[in-house]
RNA sequence: GGGCCCGUAGCUCAGCUGGUUAGAGCGCACCCCUGAUAAGGGUGAGGUCGGCCGUUCGAUUCGGCCCGGGCCCA
């Protein structure tokens, strides 16, 4: 051999790494990119296109991102990005959160350390700190986000904080105040009497609290129940300063309770042998231990049923000239017999539950305690006293009209406030609602909207509606300061909001010239104009509730901005947000515009632990996306994405990335294949489809049925499927079986000849195929790969569109013999291990295998295609008939044997055939070989 | 405690309206190749379909209970 045969051999050669290096390369891409303004291209590109809107729900501008955050980005950007490339104008504006108590807690914590008060600094000077912090982090994450990958108009994002949002925020209010759907009722709220303000959860802390506890009998005044009367209810209570405020008890309907008869008492008690009360069954015991009863006797057994109807004195009936009211019994899904008595005392003023079931059944909401905590004339016999000085009197007064049981003490787990750190109270306050149900329905307008709605997955639609047909109305104040201002009057004697269009549109005109700060800065007679007088009015300071204003966002990004539109497509956030956006943009918009704002809703579990257990930092067992930004790269979080099932909780782990690696690794090396094999491809060496052997044929076949996938898969949202499909494409189709086969033709044969022409025709697609259907997922690499191929400075992926196959490649029948051309090749491999095993060969090519086909169809199939070929052998026989008995089979592989033969001649040193033909050749090559080397050697002459 | 939801091989996922020995890829084990080489090919072992009890001729698929987990309320 008088020359280097491997030089003839045409090897892949590719610039493309095997190796990825992620975390360096991504940011180098993501320059690239600024540096075209790529995001502007695409926008270019899409222009009169149908849009595709994807309406971003605002993240809160606080903190780094987290996982949960990353995921519902990349997946949003998966998805607008497949749009895009499906022919939509998938413009994506993100949003921010921005008002709202964590950064108002956050700039008040930064004034602790500093040694200032909040309260010394005028409002809008707060105000303006707030909007710094907001501001800052909007920068901070913005960053985070495109460094994902994440695609969209990061220069001109929306806030809810910029002065055209604050005045559109208060637009939405407006219209709910004019069209009458703005009420001001009561709420029991947790109050701090020191700072004499409503506190939000997020400002308390819980801490143990030592509270006096009694048992109060009230005794019956009616009942259906003729065990019942002559009784008393026994109510056990942590907070005896609340009995003022009693309008009712609670009892569960499905639990025991038991008549009882006092016995002897013991030394002290407040019980009266022969009195009778009724307690719940399970609590009998304590109570009597309690209250020192040393005997009883048991009268009657009761349901909570019969206690329906049953209607007490109130314990202090007749103090101080009041509490002359029934008190009647109520059924609670609440009362549990854990603690207590089995009956709930309820003070519709002082506490959560006592005011929903106090509103249901039209009890009186009493203004019993003031904001400094003193009770007020509603609390007869009490004027002036402070409820943290309350229990002593209010027992002293229950012991004189003999309706104390028995008194405690108890230390548990009590709300306190983060400020002050002293107890708080539950008190009945002044909030602003919206009414869900009256004329305007909006109970019922939500309902339809939601029937009117596509859920992604489907089960969102139970969760939604189920939490609209049962919840209150609409709470939307909250006593803070970094917030759009209820900008409402209340006129002093009718206790009426003001309704009028021209004052809200001076209000939301000076909003837009300087902020929601002008409700503070500005003289509210300006905002009255000339037809009110401000001395007849009262100016509300409350702001709204957040979710008003991210439940708004539709209104001011989606109908205002030009390049978007209303309503959105789709709405894409973690199964939270049925509470939180999903819920908030229904009501708001079913409000205002009497449809919701999307046409779909897409929602995402929550990422978990590799044991699928919540990420917690007490755990430590949380991943941060920034950290995998730096170990792994985005590309292999945004393939995590995807290779997940979204619609439950999405795990992430060691493990978990390791195989989310290696795939990215097999995608990676099947597009440098492509790419290496490509090297000089040009137009003139396609080969028309007609021309084409059947393999190249069936590869044609599959690219179409997945380009089908790719859209389908697209319209359902259903990643994994595709992620997988696409996988399996890459690993089961190419890699082990095209791949592997044409490498002997790509490697080997002429430059001119049609197979070798057709093959790299085949890969040529192949690559502008996988490049465009990976490019929304593995936004870096695709970009890497296709810039390797197609260079140039204006050159992207992200601006193609998903390749259209043409229908013609379909062929049915022909992927039904290459499925059983599969079969038959499974034999022969199995047949070859065998030989392996033993030793007899190492490579395929070393064998030339007697194949027994006893089907004709099997046989037919087989004059169309070279079986050496597919199956990598030097040879093959192919014989009519069942084959002999020793012949290796497959159970599952009918009418198929194999009788493993070793090749015959010389190993050809160029293509490593064994040839009969190489045998007689000087140079040892086979008749193809010898021909292609001439011909190199002609050419380079 | 209540509402909604989830639980198929080590991992990620398929398994249509209940019906033959529950599938795929990865990983793993073994073997081969050394011209995709921190690659590539082949073969194989892995599942009492969370558990228990029902309905049914028959249940991974339907119902109940329990266990584990998640979100939202309380």
């Amino acid at each position: 051999m008088s020359r280097d045969v491997r030089s003839t051999v045409f090897l892949p050669t590719t610039s493309f790494p095997m190796k990825a290096d992620l975390p360096a390369r991504e940011p180098l891409l993501l320059e690239r990119w600024n540096r075209l303004g790529l995001w502007r291209r695409m926008r270019a590109q899409a222009a009169g296109r149908p849009k595709f809107i994807l309406h971003d729900g605002p993240p809160y501008a606080n903190g780094h991102l987290h996982m949960g955050t990353a995921l519902n980005k990349i997946l949003k950007d998966v998805i607008n990005r497949s749009r895009q490339m499906l022919g939509f104008d998938a413009n994506y504006v993100p949003g921010w959160d921005c008002h709202g108590l964590p950064i108002e807690w956050q700039v008040e914590q930064e004034y602790r350390k500093k040694g200032r008060d909040k309260d010394a600094v005028p409002i809008v000077d707060f105000r303006a700190e707030c909007r710094a912090y907001a501001q800052y982090w909007i920068g901070v994450q913005s960053a985070e986000f495109q460094r994902l990958g994440v695609a969209g108009d990061w220069e001109n994002p929306y806030t809810t904080m910029t002065f055209a949002s604050e005045a559109g925020i208060y637009r939405e209010l407006a219209k709910f105040l004019l069209s009458g759907q703005l009420y001001r009722g009561k709420k029991s709220v947790l109050w701090s009497v020191v700072e004499k303000t409503a506190l939000a959860d997020a400002e308390v802390e819980y801490h143990d609290h030592t509270s006096t506890t009694i048992w109060v009998k009230f005794p019956i005044e009616k009942t259906k129940e003729p065990d019942l009367s002559g009784t008393s209810i026994v109510i056990w209570t942590t907070t005896p300063w609340t009995i003022p405020g009693n309008r009712a008890i609670a009892y569960g309907p499905t639990i025991a309770y038991r008549v009882i008869e006092v016995g002897e008492v013991g030394e002290g008690s407040l019980a009266r042998p022969g009195e009778r009360l009724v307690i719940a069954s399970e609590r009998l015991a304590e109570t009597a231990d309690q209250a020192r009863i040393l005997t009883f006797a048991t009268l009657a057994e009761i349901d909570g049923t019969a206690l329906e109807g049953t209607v007490c004195r109130h314990p202090l009936e007749g103090l101080g000239g009041g509490y002359r009211f029934p008190v009647p019994l109520l059924p609670a899904s609440f009362v549990t017999t854990d603690q207590g008595t089995g009956f709930v005392h309820i003070a519709p003023s002082h506490g959560e539950e006592d005011f929903e079931l106090g509103r249901r059944y039209g009890l009186e909401i009493p203004d019993t305690v003031a904001g400094d905590g003193h009770y007020t004339e509603a609390a007869p016999g009490f004027v002036g006293i402070h409820v943290f000085k309350a229990a002593e009197p209010v027992i002293a007064a229950l012991r004189e009209r003999n309706a104390l049981l028995a008194r405690g003490t108890l230390v548990h787990s009590y709300p306190h406030s983060w400020r002050s750190k002293a107890p708080l109270i539950f008190r009945a306050t002044d909030q602003w609602f919206i009414p869900m149900d009256g004329p305007h329905g909006l109970r019922a307008k939500a309902l339809a909207a939601i029937e009117a709605t596509r859920f992604v997955p489907a089960k969102g639609k139970n969760r939604l509606r189920g939490m609209i047909e049962t919840r209150p109305d609409w709470c939307i104040s909250r006593q803070r300061a970094w917030g759009v201002p209820i900008a409402v009057f209340v006129h002093k004697t009718t206790g009426e909001p003001l309704r009028d269009p021209e004052v809200c549109e001076r209000i939301a005109q000076a909003f837009e010239v300087e902020g929601a700060d002008a409700w503070w800065t500005r003289d509210p007679q300006e905002f009255l104009g000339d037809r009110y007088r401000k001395e007849d009015f009262e100016k509300v300071d409350d702001i709204l509730d957040v979710w008003f204003e991210s439940g708004s966002t539709h209104a001011i990004v989606l109908e205002k901005r030009p390049d978007l539109g209303w309503p959105a497509d789709l709405y894409l956030e973690g199964s939270d947000q049925h509470r939180g956006w999903f819920h908030s943009s229904l009501l708001e918009s079913c409000g205002t515009r009497g449809r919701a704002p999307y046409n779909c809703v897409l929602t995402h579990g929550f990422v978990v632990d590799a044991k699928g257990e919540k990420m917690s930092k007490s755990k430590g067992n949380v991943i941060s996306p920034l950290d995998l930004m730096k170990t792994h790269g985005a590309d292999i979080l945004r393939l995590w994405v995807v290779s997940a099932d979204y619609s439950e909780d999405i795990r992430i782990g060691k493990e978990i990335l390791e195989g989310i690696g290696e795939n990215y690794r097999r995608l990676r090396n099947t597009l440098r294949y492509l790419l290496g094999n490509l090297a000089g491809f040009s137009a003139s060496e396609r080969v028309p489809f007609e021309a084409m052997p059947p393999l190249e044929r069936w590869v044609l076949h599959r690219l179409e049925e997945i380009g089908r996938l790719v859209r389908s898969c697209n319209e359902d949202y259903d990643y994994v499927r595709l992620y997988n499909a696409i996988l399996n494409f890459c690993t089961i189709d190419l890699s082990a079986f095209y791949f592997d086969i044409r490498k002997d033709s790509l490697y080997c044969d002429s430059r001119n000849s049609l197979r070798r022409r057709a093959a790299r025709t085949v890969l040529d697609i192949l690559f502008d195929c996988l490049t465009a259907w990976l490019a929304p997922v593995l936004v870096f690499t695709a970009e890497e790969a296709w810039l390797v191929r197609h260079p140039g400075e204006e050159e992207s992926v992200h601006l193609r569109l998903f390749p259209e196959l043409p229908e013609r490649w379909r062929d049915d029948a022909l992927a039904a013999r290459f499925e059983r051309l599969r079969e038959i090749r499974r034999v022969i491999t199995g047949a070859l291990e065998i030989e392996r095993k033993e030793k007899r060969i190492g490579a395929s090519l070393e064998a030339a295998p007697v194949l027994y086909l006893a089907r004709s169809e099997d046989r037919a199939l087989l004059e169309q295609v070279d079986m050496a070929e597919l199956a990598i052998t030097s040879g093959i026989t192919v014989v009519e008939g069942p084959g002999p008995a020793h012949a290796f089979r497959l159970e599952e592989v009918a009418e198929v044997a194999v009788v493993p033969e070793r090749a015959e001649g010389a190993k050809c040193v160029r293509c490593w055939r064994i040839l009969p033909e190489v045998a007689a050749s000087p140079e040892r090559l086979c008749a193809r070989c010898a021909a292609v080397v001439a011909e190199l050697e002609n050419g380079s002459a």
